[in-house]
RNA sequence: GGGCGAAUAGCUCAGUUGGUUAGAGCAUCUCGUUUACACCGAGAGGGUCGGGGGUUCGAGUCCCUCUUCGCCCACCA
């Protein structure tokens, strides 16, 4: 594709030019794109992108979120399968419509100021215009996705999934309208699911308040509260049964101070005798709890706390709220309200108090239970399916020990409430008769209702929108053409293989699309739950805008470059560790990846430019005898890196049908292994040794041996480059478009995946011992500070049958330890240091004048006597009956042979050491 | 309150069912600009695997316990 001066490239690799380049050669090309027709002959492998929120601005989890999932994506698309990379953004009903109501408040208005529909309207506008950049940024990190299938949660097609579900739902007996007790934001002005209710820590205060007994208002009861305020809505104390503190006053009524109110003294389970007075206030319209007991005991639920958090009458709660309280704040109302209970002498005492409290997670204001009307969903239906596949093994999460937090909350699964009372979202759809005396019923209706079908008079929509997350839950298949049965992409790729995801969103996002996808399509959406870690900061917090200890993975991609960025990611991951960054010094956190790309870049460039663009031979077509060492050794380390590669990847999917066994369930998605494996290949092999072991072969002659060379180098590189390409794709692109053997116009993001070779009896053993030999020499240089330019003798002395071997790797040991290397039989003693090899080899290297007698002695002893312990110790072992007896034959064999070895080696030592001493 | 996880080199972490002299990257120290790379190369130092106990021929790995940290869940007012 490229005809490059190899000669030229400069120094540096030039990741902004590269990404620039390429990116949009990828997609002009479709390499992303996913064909249904194909799937015929690959095996599909998809994964569905956490949508993210369509007014998201990219940060650092998304980061990582993302590089995780492209990483997966390009090595399956690298392996022929038909790769599915499903992108697209959220319509996050709140926190859309918050951000809106923001700018509204800028322009001194409210939603309610502008109405419902120009509010929707103008959300839509907003998100028309600003939203989805996020998807764009996706891409300057180099994400893969098939963006020509980009979803919304909120278009007109996802919309048609959404209200079949609820339907369909409601059909089931699953979807239907409660009254009670549910967390209620006053800021967005709407009800929240449990999992929207998060726990807060916080320190309150319980306050302990007298209620008079009405027939004697000199006995009482304490109770303890810490929300005063909701004393205004109490309609009984409840005790224990079993309290013989309260067994004679159960049935009493007792007098409530402020309101005057008369509330009868109940018995239930309820009340806990241990805790505090054993006496607990009932508040059922503003608590869950007493809400239940009010349904109990059939106790009244006055409502005294209404939508935007005021005090006043809402709802049966006749002359509950005195006129001095109403129409204040609930926290003001508490201050008030503590002072008059003070006044009046019911306050017994006040402390401090830690407790969690329930707090809006999208703007932090402090949940108010309320009672109100809101369409809820029957969870346990779905839940049993959902727990079903995971015990089956259709699903797995990774890693394992979120498998038993999954089955802990779908077990003790609640009801979901779906409805919201913001504007910005799925309306709820269903209809009611306008006419009051038309006896129909609520119409649940897939399509819109213009008139009653009994009357024929006018109908009203429900006001309520759905929860965000009742449309994210059918993701996985509302994206392929749900409900649609037929869609050609519903049918080639569902289901889908790897959800990649943060476990923060387990409950919210995960678990529901697996009781969806069960419950809608029979099958779970996905077979493996990858969850990663957080990314985090130094101080191992959670990198947020607030704290304002983020980083911009745009300003990382523009210093250091998307590989290096996506590098950093991925070689960091341990499989569900955190990513820790140091938002105030990038360079420390991501220098290695870029530092990487520079040397992979070296790498490439020298190596090109000895290849050169003349073409290759195959290296299966060249004649085994022609390998040399170096080359049998560094094709043997690259099918070690392919197979560790494959290793820490995989297995893709279940070897065997649907589910995981469980020998293969906790493997694969080491991302990290995987890029250590890569690594270890192209840099500590092929360039450290191979590369440096070939450059006589490259600048000798034109010739035979040089063209296998040629051919080993380029096949050896292109192997690496295929194996990094999902982790560092711009770069591995660039490169593999330089080597000689690229086909015109493909490219490595769509070429195979490297396939081991079948074991090959021509070894690279030999080349283990020059590496030895390296060694030993620089170690003995770099100990007696051997001028660096200057050239030792070296011995190899090798009384068995590796001479003749060890022959041909003379002089490639030679330039690689700057040494005349000779060999011998026998060592020839004098004044030399000595190095034992492997095999029974010795290194001798005489540095007369040189060599310090006593250092080297100090240095023999040092090293025979850490042997001897350790021989000691193998010998002790070995002495052991019952190691053995007990132990694996083959282990026993294998200590046996060590143990000879050590032997040997120790009285070399000792031989060396007594021929110093003379 | 219940459940789960973590504790290994100065830092961040590997260590697959118990079985070589416990590894990597970064950091540190020494040396080096020899025709790919100083964002590099060569060499070196550094860990009684949180404490204690137990099982076993053998424990970083399994069990118990303690300490410290983290996460999830939970109606104790």
């Amino acid at each position: 594709m490229t005809s490059p001066d190899l000669n030229s490239l400069p120094q540096n690799y030039d990741a902004a030019a590269t990404q620039a380049a390429w990116y949009p050669r990828w997609t002009e090309h479709g390499v992303f794109t996913a064909d249904a027709a194909r799937t015929t002959e690959h095996e599909p492998f998809v994964i569905v992108m956490p949508p993210p929120n369509v007014t998201a601005v990219l940060h650092m989890g998304h980061g990582l979120n993302n590089t995780v999932q492209d990483v997966l994506i390009r090595w399956r698309r690298m392996a022929a399968d038909e790769a599915l990379w499903l992108p697209g953004t959220d319509h996050a009903g709140i926190a859309t419509q918050n951000v809106v109501e923001k700018q509204l408040a800028v322009e001194g208005q409210t939603r309610f100021d502008l109405g419902r529909q120009p509010f929707v309207a103008r959300v839509k506008t907003f998100v028309d215009h600003t939203g989805g950049e996020i998807l764009n940024q996706l891409k300057a990190i180099g994400s893969s996705a098939d963006w020509s299938r980009t979803a919304y949660t909120f278009s007109p097609e996802l919309s048609v999934a959404v209200r079949e579900a609820f339907v369909r739902l409601h059909e089931d007996g699953l979807v239907y309208k409660g009254h009670r007790v549910i967390h209620w934001c006053s800021r967005c002005g709407t009800s929240l699911s449990d999992e929207e209710a998060e726990f807060t820590e916080s320190t309150g205060k319980l306050y302990h308040l007298r209620y008079p007994l009405a027939i004697d208002p000199t006995r009482g009861i304490t109770v303890a509260t810490t929300r005063p305020e909701t004393m205004l809505g109490d309609v009984a104390v409840a005790v224990s049964p079993e309290d013989p503190r309260y067994v004679e006053l159960v049935g009493q009524e007792l007098l409530l101070p402020i309101n005057g109110q008369r509330i009868p003294v109940i018995a239930d389970s309820y009340a806990d005798p241990a805790f505090g007075s054993g006496a607990v206030k009932i508040t059922p319209a503003h608590d869950a709890s007493d809400f239940d007991v009010g349904q109990r005991h059939g106790l009244p639920m006055p409502v005294i706390i209404d939508a935007d958090g005021i005090v006043r009458e809402v709802e049966a709660a006749g002359g509950r709220v005195p006129d001095a309280l109403r129409g204040l704040d609930r926290f003001e109302a508490r201050t008030q309200i503590v002072a008059m209970l003070e006044a009046a002498g019911a306050l017994v005492r006040v402390e401090p108090h830690a407790h969690n409290v329930r707090h809006c997670y999208r703007c932090d204001t402090v949940v108010e239970p309320r009672l109100s009307d809101q369409w809820f969903v029957r969870m346990q239906p779905l839940a049993v399916r959902a727990l079903g596949v995971l015990r089956s093994g259709e699903l797995r999460i990774l890693p394992e020990r979120w498998e038993a937090v999954y089955v802990n909350w779908l077990e003790g699964i609640r009801d979901w409430n779906i409805s919201r009372q913001i504007w910005w979202g799925h309306r709820v759809p269903v209809w009611y008769c306008t006419n009051g005396h038309c006896a129909q019923t609520p119409i649940v209706s897939r399509d819109d209702v213009i008139s009653c079908p009994t009357c024929h008079g006018a109908v009203r929509q429900d006001e309520d929108v759905l929860d965000t997350w009742f449309s994210s839950w059918l993701w996985p298949f509302s994206t392929l053409g749900w409900p649609d049965t037929a869609a050609p992409d519903l049918k080639a790729f569902y289901p889908g293989d790897v959800l990649v995801t943060a476990p923060e969103i387990l409950f919210f996002w995960v678990s529901r699309m697996v009781m969806a996808g069960c419950w809608f399509m029979d099958k779970p959406p996905f077979h493996t739950v990858y969850l990663h870690g957080t990314v985090r900061d130094m101080e191992h917090r959670k990198m947020s805008k607030s704290l304002g200890n983020g980083i911009d993975p745009l300003d990382v991609v523009e210093q250091y470059g998307a590989d290096a960025l996506r590098w950093t990611m991925v070689a960091g991951l341990g499989l569900g560790v955190d990513v820790m960054l140091d938002p105030n010094d990038l360079e420390k956190s991501f220098s290695p990846g870029r530092n990487f790309c520079t040397k992979l870049w070296n790498i490439g460039r020298f190596l090109l430019s000895r290849v050169g663009t003349e073409p290759v031979q195959l290296v299966s077509s060249i004649d085994p005898t022609l390998l040399t060492a170096a080359d049998r050794w560094i094709l043997e380390r690259l099918d070690q890196a392919i197979t560790d590669c494959d290793a820490a990847l995989g297995p893709a999917r279940p070897a065997q049908g649907e589910a995981w066994s469980a020998a293969e369930r906790a493997r694969g998605l080491r991302l990290s292994e995987y890029a250590d494996a890569a690594r270890r290949f192209v840099w500590n092999e092929l360039a450290d040794w191979y590369l440096e072991a070939l450059k006589p072969r490259l600048y000798a002659p034109a010739g035979e041996d040089r063209e296998v060379a040629r051919a080993v180098l380029a096949h050896a590189f292109d192997g690496a480059l295929r194996l990094l390409q999902p982790i560092v794709p711009f770069i591995a692109e660039a490169l593999w478009q330089m080597l000689p053997q690229t086909p015109e116009g493909a490219f490595i993001s769509q070429a195979a995946w490297p396939l081991a070779r079948a074991a090959s009896p021509a070894s690279g053993a030999l080349f283990e011992h020059t590496r030895d030999a390296v060694q030993a020499i620089r170690q003995v240089r770099a100990e007696y500070h051997v001028n660096p330019g200057a050239w030792v003798d070296a011995m190899l002395v090798s009384s068995n049958g590796l001479t003749a071997q060890l022959d041909t790797q003379r002089e490639t040991i030679g330039s690689l330890a700057r040494a005349r290397v000779t060999l011998a039989a026998t060592n020839p003693g004098g004044a030399s240091a000595l190095v034992l090899l492997r095999d029974g080899i010795e290194l001798v290297v005489p540095l007369a004048g040189m060599i310090d007698l006593t250092k080297e002695r100090t240095r023999l002893q040092g090293e025979r006597d850490n042997l001897e312990k350790q021989l000691a110790a193998l010998e002790g072992r070995l002495a052991n009956e019952k190691f053995t007896a007990k132990a694996p034959p083959a282990l026993v064999e294998a200590e046996r042979a060590k143990a000879t070895e050590w032997r040997a080696r120790c009285d070399h030592l000792c031989a060396k050491i007594a021929e110093l001493d003379t």
